[in-house]
DNA sequence: CTGAGTCAGGATACCGCTTTCCCGAGCGTC
DNA sequence: GACGCTCGGGAAAGCGGTATCCTGACTCAG
């Protein structure tokens, strides 16, 4: 794999002791290399197209560059977005990321965690809500205590339930601004597509957006509090159960935005307008949506600084309490929710 | 980094030898442990919840477990989309992929080559279509030889200019089919938002919708084949620059989809509706987008699939030849283009 | 009963680098 | 002018594994 060329080429090249060459490539510390003796070194790695084994050094350093990134689909604007926070914050502070992928299964994520203490990442950052599952958590509980025990750090993205330094994304706050925004719009019958039963962040929308309105006097049936899958698929089939009804809410809050272009789909399908028939809102913002018509009103979480932030959590100092960052959210009102 | 266990420490646990303990976890070829020192091994590393250092494994064996991707920016769809495909057939050949991001500029992408190679990636894919600029395919060009030379593989998606295995669109044929389908829909006067004047995809599309149109006898003014950015902002500036003017085109094709919604959110801007004023259509159709309203008329690229036979054509026994799959695109028309 | 083969463990040589540790050389000092 | 320093180069010891080589115990055949 490697173009033979190592740093002892480099040495001989260069007429100098291994010892030299590495500390006249790297620079190391307290350590100074004469400048004649350098310019030879460099000249004679630019000579043979040397460039380090990465490999090697971390073994040697006992530490790698690279941090992990689990996430359950890269595919998702989610997680992309999510992605794009990490990779940034990773190339600014000279790491790489190694991408990790559940495939939408979550019981996988303690075996990436695993994986990835294999590779001895400095850091992981593990992407999207926790479940309401005690057995996957603690499988992911013990696979962090692991890792973090064989020196790596953490952070999560999602709710504090692993005792891990977390990025916390405010969605009860949120969805309670969305719920008071619409009410506020006239709306006074709604419906929920609630996304899983167990996932935390599903719920946390859902049962916020419920509470505030009961606040304002608004009750949600529960027959319109509908579960189903966080995905695009979950809202159309929610949407299409929804909508077999014979009643029909005059807004209908889908806990994400994918889930709320499914269930765009489902109501196109079956002849239903939006917003004329009737209104829709979502939850996350996803870039690539924000322009799409009619505007999806929505509640934007800003998930590239959220990767960012996950990220330095991740690499900062090792600290004994858990430390929780907190983000904010906005709604964001289009025209899927004109008003009444 | 490393939770002190070794596997000198299992070996000692297991009252074994190194070389057995070795044997026996990994199972090496050839030569076998006996069945009761196995068992012995295999208990004292879960006991000790021993865990392989991968960086030791690779510099021992002399081969990593990673494959590197290059993308431009991983919250663009289109990429999220490779990297989801690329993730899995990576997975499915039991290997790690490390993502980096050229953050939009091409010029890195040979930094993030020898980057790479540094890690000693087995094989690295790099997406996004090449552009019309010799120094910087040279660059990248004698990045990956460099690579190459170290004995790693490389498979490009793309436009078949390095001289290295690539995944070619068939982009020419998509927007010649596409202009075809649109002048059959009655459409005679057309506009483009073509992107980068060197980027090649975007002037395969361009130049191939635009002959198949002149090969129609509708030609195409100079002035509405506008160029820009390949993004969002690019396809919102060049259509504002489009409709600033005094006349105006029955149809604008932007060559990709996010430079379609660009379009989109300028025409929305002034006043013009799509599709009732003007109609439009984009290129990739891009999974997101697809429910969207209006439907956005598009070509298919399979792009999940187009990362995994980049996957499979880096991983692929090396070939003294350059291979090329070549992938087909498909027209979808939707209600952005429903026709005069 | 002996010599030629298996067979499976253990010792050990790397893999490519970093980082002690050791040492000789140049220097300032009283 | 001998002594104690600092300075910087080189030898060598790891880092955590894998793979080669060696060796003693057994099996089997003549």
């Amino acid at each position: 794999m490697a173009g033979p060329v190592t740093l002892s080429d480099v040495a001989r090249e260069a007429g100098v002791s291994l010892a030299t060459a590495s500390r006249a490539i790297n620079g190391s510390a307290n350590r100074v290399v004469r400048a004649d003796l350098r310019e030879r070194v460099l000249a004679a790695a630019a000579k043979l197209r040397y460039s380090p084994d990465a490999n090697a050094q971390a073994m040697a350093r006992g530490r790698t560059t690279s941090i992990g990134l689990v996430v359950h689909d890269i595919a998702d604007p989610f997680f992309s977005s999510i992605a794009a926070g990490v990779t940034r914050a990773a190339d600014r502070a000279g790491l790489q990321v190694t991408l990790t992928s559940t495939q939408h299964d979550p019981s996988r994520e303690a075996g990436l965690v695993d994986l990835l203490k294999r590779q001895r990442a400095r850091a992981v950052v593990i992407a999207g809500g926790r479940m309401d599952d005690e057995d996957a958590n603690a499988d992911l509980r013990t696979a962090l205590d692991d890792y973090r025990a064989g020196g790596g750090s953490v952070a999560l993205i999602g709710q504090p339930v692993l005792g891990v330094d977390t990025v916390v994304v405010d969605n009860a706050r949120g969805a309670a601004d969305l719920a008071r925004a619409l009410h506020g719009r006239g709306y006074r019958s709604f419906a929920v597509l609630g996304g899983p039963e167990q996932h935390l962040t599903a719920r946390e929308r859902r049962e916020a957006f419920r509470d505030a309105l009961a606040e304002l006097g608004t009750t949600i049936p529960d027959a319109w509090i509908l579960t189903g899958a966080f995905t695009h698929e979950g809202g159309e089939d929610a949407m299409r159960a929804l909508l077999r009804g014979d009643d029909r809410p005059q807004v209908v809050f889908a806990v994400n935005d994918v889930m709320a272009l499914g269930a765009l789909t489902a109501a196109r399908d079956v002849g239903v307008r939006v917003p004329d028939d009737i209104a829709l809102a979502g939850f996350d913002d996803i870039s690539t949506l924000r322009d799409v018509v009619p505007g999806l009103t929505t509640v934007r979480v800003p998930l590239v600084d959220i990767g960012i932030a996950a990220t330095e959590l991740a690499l900062a100092d090792p600290s004994d309490d858990v430390r929780l960052t907190h983000v904010p959210t906005q709604v964001v009102l289009r025209e899927s929710t004109p008003g009444i």
